[in-house]
DNA sequence: GAAGTAGTTCTTTTT
DNA sequence: GAACTACTTC
């Protein structure tokens, strides 16, 4: 039996049509991906194509590993080589690492370097970006409070998702400050070439560039890669369109599949564009529809089908289940946020003993707007003794003693690199301030040389008082010394490279007993003669050079093979480096981030020196020599502080990250690529039992159990949509991927009062226009029956005498009770209309009794005794009938002397309330509703 | 130039 | 509640 036969008619012949553009445009859970994968696994079982002539687009690295696993189980015993599917960016830095030098034009100067970008290039991540804006805006003389970086950046970045350039985007500009960012934009862009650094955006559009200016470098691609597919299609943004196009060569044998409800990076520049395009630039496409949904019950999916219902850029599509009925969407009104999270805990120990009774698969998830909300999720599941799993947030890569040792890293790799090298010059502190900075960054100015080169001018020309050039010495003998030991390693890799040896090296001698350990995950990623080959970001065989000069292996097909062969590994024998490393603990990984491969850390102390190393400096060998140099590890442990010590054992576990990273046999830029295209969404664990995570993570994942979490104005939608209806489509969008990832029960959930920051005075919510859009029939309001009570003293976690709980009783006010009495009154009559023109909302259930704590006072009391507070809220209503107070953010309003505007934002409750109000012809005003006489508009 | 402190501002979403 | 800034003191 043909696994073909797991299709429904209309996947089949999305799969079966093999040759020209095919889009698929269909709902949630229809089997999009599903499609792309059986796609991959029939051309090559059922077609005879050669598995490395196909490349998928996934949307993140682990989307990919997971498809590469998938197809692998399909097309049991594959051929050696691999087809390679990677995102977007992970595939550009590739081909950008083989052959931006094609792009340098020649310096006008004669006997200069070529202009533009080598090979050794960088990659700056966001917070990179930022400093470099920072840097330029200072240099300028330019006020940041008016400006601010952050604008800056937002505005040079969404210029370049448009393929603006500098000189495009002044041309378009319409006012002083779109001039002023264009100009910084064309600093920035120097900048980067200056220091041979990209960024995100520029991954896309070099590489871009490069395929559109090198018939060659595209000629190449178009003769390896035959077939190309695209997932989550409806997010990709124009570079990438244009890419598309270049890839698909002659050949047009595109598959895209995606969703344009699903469409949620707007903001990135995913382009509906390239949906419409798509028959434009591939008349003979073929548009196949999927209307059949396998994933969720029929009130599921009734239920997101009505909220994005409301949007009215959309053209509409059919979507069924044969999975009627189902339970009814729950909805929950907790009191506060941490109730909230408390109940989100609470139903979910009940659920998962349940199922795990049942003998089910069980797993949860808690989906949020935005990743600060993990917060209160995270101290709950703690509470109830529940494992979890985060994902996004702060990655390991972000913390800042691990972007430290990456920027020495940087700096080793490429020491123009001025943003890692200014990060680091003085860390930690040996002597090099603020002085010699500017000293150094205005010789560099005026001699055009990089930071690097100024620190040899000023030097050598004795430009610093003596204190200072003794420091500054110290830190280019470390750079030095550390890119000498990398010169080693290149003069190995040269020996490698020539086919001298093709094994991956030994270890060296101060690392063989080190290495014992991870010795058969070396085995396992050397190169299998089965399975699928996905680049994990940086990811690159071994082998890769060495075999470019031979004929192409399973070459069976001889146009594959003729003189101006690809090379069947170049996009390597990527393994994914976390998850598949190994059996895991089986369920989640607690709190922690840390997901390269945790292992024993004893013997990467710094004192490994550099003695062994001489036989063969890896990224590992380097990263201790940089540690033992600066004394980071010997710093961190003379401030003795728990802090410091979790510091310490991040550091190791970048060391046994680059262990993992030498055992491989990665040169350097490979660990760095990896380390800086890794991103939030790679670290979902699907065997996780519970995971918490952004809505824009969750994208094409599904859960039996999901809770949508903090439904209020404000939050979701978020304010910064509030004022523009097509933000407010895309977070209506956001709710229906949300609430579309479930596959058997859904529910939603909102906190009545809710802090912001870490303010100790909560602020009253209004209720999301999304829950008003959920069919009433279809939703049960859960958690004010006292059965509830009795659950959730079930849940209460073990080990906790009852005692705490009475004690913690007598903490207990019932203050909160007269709110939730109060919010409930105010709410019926006076709920604002709201400007996204939200229906009343007569069909939505009321909740029957204030929302006490559905549950458990003893969770809520101990909560709060536990942090020595009493539960008090403000005495203010949160709304006031007559309409003069009270104002929520998207709210109309009018003002004496304003006219008419909409709440922006609101700051305070009662007496000092301020609020922020848009005004269409005066921009931006703070005002003290108190004084400020604004009408309901 | 370093280290510590007080005050501020902020939070979307991410490759 | 963290992260960044400005300021003080050594
Ligand atoms: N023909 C089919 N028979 C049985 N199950 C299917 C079929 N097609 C898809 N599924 C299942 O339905 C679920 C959703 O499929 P898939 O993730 O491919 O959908 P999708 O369209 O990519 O979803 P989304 O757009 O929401 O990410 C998966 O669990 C998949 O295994």
């Amino acid at each position: 039996m043909s696994f073909l036969d797991q299709l429904n008619p209309q996947q089949r012949e999305a799969v079966e049509t093999t040759e020209g553009p095919v889009l698929i445009l269909a709902g949630a859970g229809s089997g999009k991906t599903r499609v792309i994968t059986y796609r991959i696994a029939h051309l090559i079982e059922n077609k005879g194509v050669m598995p490395e002539s196909l490349l998928a687009m996934t949307f993140t690295n682990k989307a990919a590993a997971e498809m590469g696993e998938r197809v692998e189980k399909l097309v049991g015993g594959m051929s050696i080589a691999k087809p390679v599917i990677a995102t977007f960016h992970s595939f550009c830095v590739r081909v950008l690492r083989r052959d931006i030098e094609a792009l340098r034009i020649p310096s006008t100067v004669p006997g200069q370097p070529p202009i533009g970008h080598t090979k050794k290039f960088v990659i700056y991540d966001e917070s990179d970006q930022l400093s470099l804006v920072k840097g330029i805006m200072k240099r300028l003389g330019l006020d940041d409070k008016q400006l601010t970086p952050r604008t800056v950046l937002g505005r040079i970045s969404w210029a370049k998702n448009h393929m603006l350039d500098p000189q495009e985007l002044y041309l378009q500009s319409a006012d002083p400050k779109t001039e002023k960012i264009a100009h910084l934009f064309e600093e920035y862009r120097k900048e980067l070439r200056k220091a041979n650094a990209l960024d995100f955006d520029d991954l896309l559009l070099e590489a871009t560039r490069l395929l559109k200016s090198s018939a060659s470098v595209r000629e190449y691609y178009n003769r390896r890669f035959r077939y190309l597919l695209i997932d989550e299609y409806q997010d990709t943004n124009r570079p990438q369109y244009e890419l598309m196009r270049m890839l698909a060569g002659d050949r047009h044998n595109v598959c895209a599949v995606g969703d344009e409800d699903q469409s949620i990076y707007s903001w990135r520049g995913a382009d509906i564009r390239n949906i419409l395009e798509f028959e434009q630039d591939f008349p003979e496409a073929k548009i196949i529809r999927l209307e059949q949904n396998y994933r969720s019950t029929q009130n599921i999916l009734q239920a997101a089908s009505a909220v994005v219902a409301n949007n009215i850029r959309r053209k509409g599509k059919n979507l069924w289940t044969s999975r009627q009925g189902g339970t009814k969407i729950g909805y929950y009104e907790a009191p506060d946020g941490e109730n909230e999270a408390l109940f989100a805990a609470d139903n979910i120990a009940k659920y998962l003993r349940e199922a795990t009774e049942r003998g089910d698969t069980a797993r949860a998830a808690v989906l949020y707007r935005t990743n600060s909300q993990s917060r209160l999720f995270e101290e709950a599941m703690r509470r109830y003794g529940l494992k979890y799993h985060v994902v996004g947030g702060f990655s390991f890569y972000e913390r800042a003693e691990i972007k430290d040792m990456i920027s020495y890293l940087k700096v080793i790799q490429n020491p123009d690199d001025s943003i890692s090298l200014l990060r680091v010059i003085n860390t930690p502190t040996r002597g090099v301030g603020k002085g010699t900075i500017e000293t150094l960054e205005r010789l560099a100015l005026e001699t055009g040389l990089s930071l690097w080169g100024a620190i040899g001018e000023a030097i050598r020309r004795q430009l610093l008082p003596p204190r200072a050039l003794s420091s500054l010495k110290n830190f280019q003998q470390l750079i030095e010394d550390a890119r000498a030991m990398q010169a080693g390693t290149f003069a190995e890799q040269l020996e490698d490279r020539a086919g001298v040896e093709r094994a991956p090296s030994p270890p060296s001698v101060s690392e063989r007993t080190e290495s014992v350990g991870v010795a058969d995950t070396a085995n396992e990623q050397a190169p299998s003669p089965e399975g699928t080959e996905f680049i994990s970001p940086g990811r690159k065989s071994w082998e890769s050079e060495a075999d470019a000069a031979s004929p192409a292996r399973g070459g069976t097909n001889p146009a594959d093979a003729d003189a101006t062969a690809f090379d069947p590994t170049e996009f390597g024998n990527f393994s994914f480096d976390f998850g598949a490393a190994g059996p895991e603990t089986d369920s989640a990984v607690e709190a922690g981030r840390l997901h390269d491969s945790p292992r024993d850390a004893g013997a990467t102390e710094a004192d490994a020196g550099f003695s062994g190393s001489a036989i063969l400096p890896s990224t590992a060998d380097l990263l201790k020599f940089l540690i033992d140099r600066t004394g980071y590890i010997k710093l961190l442990e003379e401030e003795d502080t728990p802090q410091a010590y979790s510091r310490i054992e991040n550091l190791r576990e970048l060391v046994n990250a680059a262990m993992d990273s030498r055992d491989r046999a990665e040169t350097l830029d490979q660990f760095l690529d990896h380390a800086a295209l890794i991103s939030d969404a790679d670290d979902y664990d699907q065997r996780a039992q519970i995971t918490l995570m952004s809505l824009h993570a969750a994208k094409g994942l599904e859960f039996p159990l999901v809770f949508l979490s903090g439904l209020e104005e404000g939050l979701f939608p978020h304010s910064r949509t509030m004022l523009v209806p097509e933000d407010i489509e895309e977070e209506r969008r956001l709710c229906y991927v949300g609430m579309t990832r479930a596959m058997d029960q859904l529910i939603l959930t909102r906190a009545v009062y809710r802090r912001r920051y870490g303010t100790d005075l909560p602020e009253a919510s209004v209720p999301s226009r999304f829950l008003e859009e959920v069919p009433a029939p279809l939703i049960e309001e859960l958690g004010t029956s006292r059965t509830r009570v009795g659950t959730a003293a079930l849940a209460r976690p073990s080990g906790r005498s009852p005692a705490v709980f009475d004690a913690a009783d007598t903490h207990y006010s019932y203050e909160d009770e007269d709110q939730s009495t109060s919010w409930h009154e105010s709410r019926g009559d006076s709920r604002p209309r709201l400007s996204g023109g939200a229906k009343p909302r007569s069909n939505f259930p009321k909740p029957t009794t204030p929302a006490r704590p559905y549950n458990s006072i003893e969770n809520i009391a101990e909560f709060f005794a536990s942090r020595g507070r009493k539960f008090t809220l403000p005495k203010a209503p949160p709304e006031e009938p007559t309409g003069k107070r009270g104002f929520r953010p998207g709210q109309k309003v009018r003002h004496p002397k304003y006219g008419e505007g909409t709440v922006y934002q609101r700051e305070g409750e009662g007496e000092e309330a301020k609020i922020t109000v848009q005004f269409p012809r005066f921009g931006l005003k703070k005002l003290v509703e108190k004084y400020a006489q604004l009408e309901r508009a």
